[in-house]
DNA sequence: GACCAAACTTGATAGTGATCAATTTTTAAC
DNA sequence: GTTAAAAATTGATCACTATCAAGTTTGGTC
């Protein structure tokens, strides 16, 4: 199927070395190496892109590549038993997935987008096997990438831990507080998502996002710039509501 | 503070090598390997022991160990900002625990409590620095951790995705039939844990816990042998509340 | 085997947020 | 710049589950 996604693509640039050189050397997991392995690397990748709305991956398809994300954006969502979807994260530049499936099930778990309307979402893969033969080869790329899971499941058990403890006011409060630490120096940000993939991440609906946000604004701890920016006026406030 | 236990707890047994050894040779990660890694890694293994209710660690401390339990069970539990607390997993014999801190941040982030009455709860701790030393000699240990986070990171995530879309009932549905899948064979299982702990990991209230199981018996699906036994007679039916 | 503490159950009430419906605003495509 | 589609807002109502309170059962300890 990834091969089928290289033909269907026109945006596909498998001969475009600058692109997987900047997917090798974008990773956190890898852009440790030296130069010549990180070259080693690249030349096993391969590059494919996708336009809005096209599906990178589905839930239930066989995996055999961790996806390195080149430009756009890729939104991953889970389908629950009931079929209602949550949103799981958004991936930028730099970021990776495709990795649950590769060490543990052969199916993905997930469903992964391209999102981006005015740039097409490129992506690079590194096949499985050879992912696991570098990982032998270079134990220091293991060392990363459970670095990288261990960061990732903290965040999970935490949104799991807000979710089973706070009400839905809270973990709004708590997400702006924490979109605050990421933009810093500034006391206004703009929101990393649209309100409706902010209501599926953080397992409410647009219109108690819209309500409860119009809340804080009344309460005094933020202000809407506009619909996607936000300052915070008062956050120890915020961090108590 | 691991000195302090080794000294505290009159059940330490750092001399014990055959408790090592269950420790190594029980723990999915090491058991692959040869005879004599496994007694190389054993020798750097230290043991300690727990009374119910002692604490093997807190949030907020300094982490320098990975721990793999020998006997008893282990709660893990994290705090959210507003001070409520959620089960995150309960810890058996084999299980291990303290990675996150290990790869990540220097403390840890949850709770880890002995809560086994009858027997203490024995723990096999190997040092950081041991660890990684033998991740780089070993690169299979390192895919078999890797393994094991990512279905820890895939459970979360589905135990995420079900809090954000799913109502309780549903929750409390989709976890008896997951007891029943792990005690396949027969239709009763026991719970793994009180329904206090439940309620706990499930985000919700013993009350609720109490009043779903009987609503769920009243509808035909489920019936409680006794306090902790649980009999599903439909399952089909449960898993389509 | 009796006792105490913890876990569990059951009932009544109240709060939170989902849902449905109707606009309004924003975004992107032509 | 216009337009169509998607996102966001606002209001009214209702379902779900938390909370509080009181009583019962269970399990470990002496």
């Amino acid at each position: 199927m990834i091969e089928k996604n290289v033909h269907q693509h026109p945006h596909s640039c498998q001969h475009n070395i600058g692109a997987h050189k900047a997917c090798v050397s974008l990773v956190p997991i890898f852009n440790h190496l030296e130069e010549d392995q990180m070259d080693e690397i690249m030349v096993t990748a391969q590059s494919v892109s996708y336009k809005k709305g096209e599906m990178i991956y589905r839930a239930g398809e066989e995996s055999d590549s961790l996806y390195i994300v080149n430009n756009g954006k890729i939104r991953i969502y889970r389908l629950s038993e009931s079929g209602k979807e949550q949103l799981v994260r958004i991936l930028n530049p730099g970021d990776f997935t495709g990795e649950l499936a590769l060490f543990n099930e052969t199916t993905h778990e997930s469903y992964a987008e391209a999102i981006e309307a005015m740039v097409d979402t490129g992506v690079c893969l590194i096949k499985r096997s050879d992912l696991q033969a570098f990982l032998l080869k270079y134990p220091s790329i293991s060392l990363k990438i459970l670095n990288e899971f261990s960061s990732r499941l903290d965040q999970s058990e935490k949104l799991t831990t807000q979710f089973a403890t706070e009400k839905v006011e809270t973990r709004i409060a708590l997400f702006l507080a924490e979109c605050l630490e990421q933009n810093d120096s500034s006391h206004t940000f703009e929101l990393p998502m649209t309100k409706k993939n902010l209501a599926s991440y953080l397992g409410t609906t647009p219109e108690t996002i819209s309500r409860k946000i119009h809340e804080l604004e009344e309460q005094g701890y933020i202000k809407q710039k506009s619909h996607k920016k936000i300052e915070i006026i008062d956050l120890d406030g915020l961090l108590l509501v």
